[in-house]
DNA sequence: CGTCTTTTTGAATACTGTCAATTTAAGTGG
DNA sequence: CCACTTAAATTGACAGTATTCAAAAAGACG
């Protein structure tokens, strides 16, 4: 379920590098990755970046429906999602479970595991992607070496307590209407700052995902859909969304008369 | 609204320091502060508490019904409560608010200032009270010196967003009665925590400000207390709560059938 | 090609929200 | 100190939205 800190890096790599006599050891480093203005790196300039590049971590495939870490698992690792989409969320005592965020490229996981030692939560691949485990032992001696990794390392943290507030105030006062349009938009917007369009994707969760997200049954996320296909907001075949009338859906959730 | 880095410490002390001659520098120290094992220095040792100790901080005090920092405000301090009740939420469009947490002695508030450098969120005492206004840049600092202080900040990050998270599972989940038992029960043993009654308490917020929190009405807060009321799970007057069946309240919120 | 899962849609129910009236408590000023 | 005003809480009646249960359609997968 979670790799150990001794693990090679190449573990999960393509096999060209496995058949290398002398394989070198493979640093992911994150001065030279494309997902440098999203991802961990967010914010830090060249001498902090160079300090960073010392963080040595593994990168990891995994395949649809695997799990990154479950709940109560040891805290190891920080988990920064390079490709794919991952959901995490908590289980509920009746079996079922509530989706607590859903992450894309760029994105971190695992942040809850800090304060008690375990994972709070779990992490799982809803389609084939590739992760990067960052050892937090690592990330915080680095953190002490250099005051600012420290400071966007905490920057970082922060952003997603402020993430959860807003879902804490859709999940707290939206109608079904508004939680779902607002849903699209937050995807939409996070799919056009890694160079996707906004308007047109494919959802990679289920209704089931969506609705414990947003906090409605599945059967409500599909009525809201179909009512803005109906509205001609939207062009929904299944999975794949196309929007047809953006403002008209900012309407919707800006909108707040509720 | 905030107090300025530079403000003396003594401006919100009792006048008996502020008639002394030579005032000393007053340094409110962690080390010997009642709610050590609560608050900030929480799982701090020996040394490191020492280290906190360099943490100069002002004392505030607070009337009910002001604020401590608004949304937009500058990011300078952390606050940690220590006495009084506050809460904290951001503005809806149509003026209404939504309450994303309380806050009671020894809890910190402020942490989403981090992320942005301005608070993304409002503090706003229920009752007057006292915090002690912790200089963010400050307590970088000292991290950077000691990385068990850096780590301790960290938790505390990450206990925030495991919060956030159990809470996005009531609103996302979770029926009146599941969720108004939920409450209750936190905040029995957060009281129970600081020494104070577990099952009787008085409320210092509104029907109107639980019911933000819980995303309810505050009709449907009511009818729920009239509920418990009538199945001999509570004794209620206004706002004053005499829990009569702990376990008959746990009960409801434990068996997640809904 | 058949099975299983996911999605859509309908009909009826249940829960919470809305609107309104009343009661109680608290604060203000004569 | 009491009348007055304002705010908070309770309760009822009704409306509206989302859930539940059920069935059918459409893909996905082996």
């Amino acid at each position: 379920m979670s790799i150990a800190a001794s693990e090679s890096p190449l573990a999960f790599m393509p096999s060209i590098y496995a058949r290398q006599a002398a394989p070198p050891v493979l640093k992911t480093q994150c001065s030279s990755c494309h997902l440098k203005d999203l991802c961990l790196p967010l914010g830090m300039t060249g001498k902090e970046l160079q300090h960073l590049d010392g963080l040595v971590f593994s990168r990891r495939r995994v395949k649809a429906g695997e799990a990154l870490y479950g709940e109560g698992d040891r805290f190891q690792f920080i988990y920064a999602v390079r490709s794919g989409t991952f959901k995490s969320g908590l289980a509920l005592r009746d079996g079922r479970d509530q989706v607590t965020g859903f992450h894309i490229a760029g994105e971190l996981m695992g942040l809850d595991g800090i304060a008690q030692g375990t994972h709070a939560s779990a992490a799982t691949a809803l389609e084939d992607g590739e992760v990067c485990a960052i050892p937090y032992a690592h990330l915080s001696e680095l953190s002490s070496v250099n005051i600012n990794i420290q400071q966007a390392v905490s920057r970082l943290m922060s952003r997603e307590i402020v993430r959860e507030h807003s879902l804490m105030m859709l999940l707290g006062s939206m109608n079904a209407e508004e939680r779902l349009a607002a849903f699209l938009l937050n995807l939409s917007q996070r799919l056009k700052a890694r160079g996707y369009s906004a308007t047109e994707f494919h959802l990679r969760m289920s209704r089931a995902e969506i609705g414990s997200y947003l906090g409605m049954k599945l059967e409500t996320v599909s009525r809201t859909f179909s009512a803005f296909q109906s509205q001609r907001l939207l062009d929904v075949d299944k999975r794949h969304i196309r929007i047809l009338d953006l403002a008209g859906l900012t309407r919707i959730f800006d909108t707040r008369l509720h």
